[in-house]
DNA sequence: CGAATGTCTCCGATATATCGACGACACACG
DNA sequence: CGTGTGTCGTCGATATATCGGAGACATTCG
């Protein structure tokens, strides 16, 4: 089954809890050429205790972290990517979001390895262009491409797929609640401040007596 | 004054606007090295009109855009805390952001040029180290640091001071309204879904309706 | 056939670097 | 002295690369 933490776990185990910080709790920065293995910038971490940003960056990121796809899937993303054109790493990152509705957007992590390991199959050749290097199929890798064109999928489209509808929606619904709250804080006064308080701590309860109010399921 | 989209314009100047969509908005794609000039992530852009995320990123990165500090800032941090001790550029982006709060997070953009002209000016020197570079004063540096102790300030403080509280606080809170929402949309069922928009929805109206009811300034 | 173990791929974090836009600051001119 | 112009520094986006943790998948063993 998926992570805890993978949209696909979501879809297919809705028992999934969302307990816990998830990988970046347990996530050790590394030694070697990356040094530092302080606290991270996580919940609780150091002085801020919301993150890197001040405001506890986008809740979303808190759960929507971790794997979202399957093994051989930014492989196959790459190759069907590059029998269309010849694209940078940087640029496949990108599209993948795109195409996906921005639910997978793969790390370099992911990317760049793939790349190698495509080039030494002499599937894929990079090219410097414009400071930077990119990459287009070999014949190799046309041929390739052809003779497994099932292997070749769209896995952004799974990707979507399994992201749903509810998420987005609830969350861009959140997301213009902060807009609005920003507003108050920058434009009101201080009675302002405090009545936007009481209305951000109504929705949180609120919403919490939702979830406190679920029975066993009927019909799930 | 400051540009419309830093919290030091937000501190001094209450009449600013949130119109717009800020500097990534006017923000062109450039050439050279990096071809792509495509249409950004941001909002409208694309498949997906809340950016890269489909979920709308963060709503306060939207605001919080742009200049934090003023010209020299970054240098005088850097000259800071190499006077501490040796760090490398991820570190000292990383130790900025955490002694402001998290509300300042230099752009390797200023970090890694401003690393380089104190290099040339002989006051900083960079060593191989863990496959990184640790960049350190120099005896040069040290005495400069000396010399010019009321250039070598702690802008960190002022970044912090200048954000204020009401922002972070109306944020916080937010972001747990948004992660009670995706624990809804991830647990709940389908009646809980609709139930948790209506307390979003109106969240949001509420919270305009405190900006509508503004009237003329009082004492402030 | 199910459980345990091993392997492989994906990801977040770390780390670096640069370009062009833009804001803020200094300076010059009327 | 105020306004306009020029310059400089900051930033977001682009672009690359790798390590170690962890999840998912394959294989092996009982």
């Amino acid at each position: 089954m998926f992570g805890p933490w993978s949209f696909r776990r979501f879809h297919h185990d809705p028992e999934a809890c969302f307990a816990g910080g998830g990988r970046g709790r347990h996530h050790r920065h590394r030694g070697g050429h990356h040094g530092h293995g302080g606290d991270g910038p996580g919940p609780g971490g150091g002085d801020n205790p919301w993150g890197g940003n001040p405001f506890g960056g986008n809740p979303w990121s808190f759960f929507f972290r971790g794997r979202k796809t399957r093994r051989g899937d930014v492989r196959a993303a790459i190759l069907a990517l590059l029998s269309e054109q010849p694209r940078n790493g940087y640029q496949i990152m990108q599209e993948l979001e795109q195409r996906s509705g921005g639910v997978w957007r793969p790390s370099p992590g992911s990317v760049y390895p793939a790349l190698q390991l495509l080039q030494d199959e002499d599937l894929v050749k990079a090219e410097e262009s414009g400071g930077g290097r990119v990459f287009q199929l070999t014949e190799h890798g046309r041929a390739y491409v052809k003779e497994h064109a099932e292997d070749v999928s769209a896995p952004w489209e799974a990707a979507r797929a399994a992201a749903g509808e509810d998420l987005p929606e609830l969350l861009g619904l959140a997301h213009q609640v902060g807009v609005a709250a920003a507003q108050v804080a920058h434009a009101g006064t201080p009675a302002h401040v405090a009545e936007a308080r009481k209305v951000l701590q109504d929705a949180r309860r609120a919403l919490y007596r939702i979830l406190a109010e679920d029975a066993p399921e009927h019909g799930r």
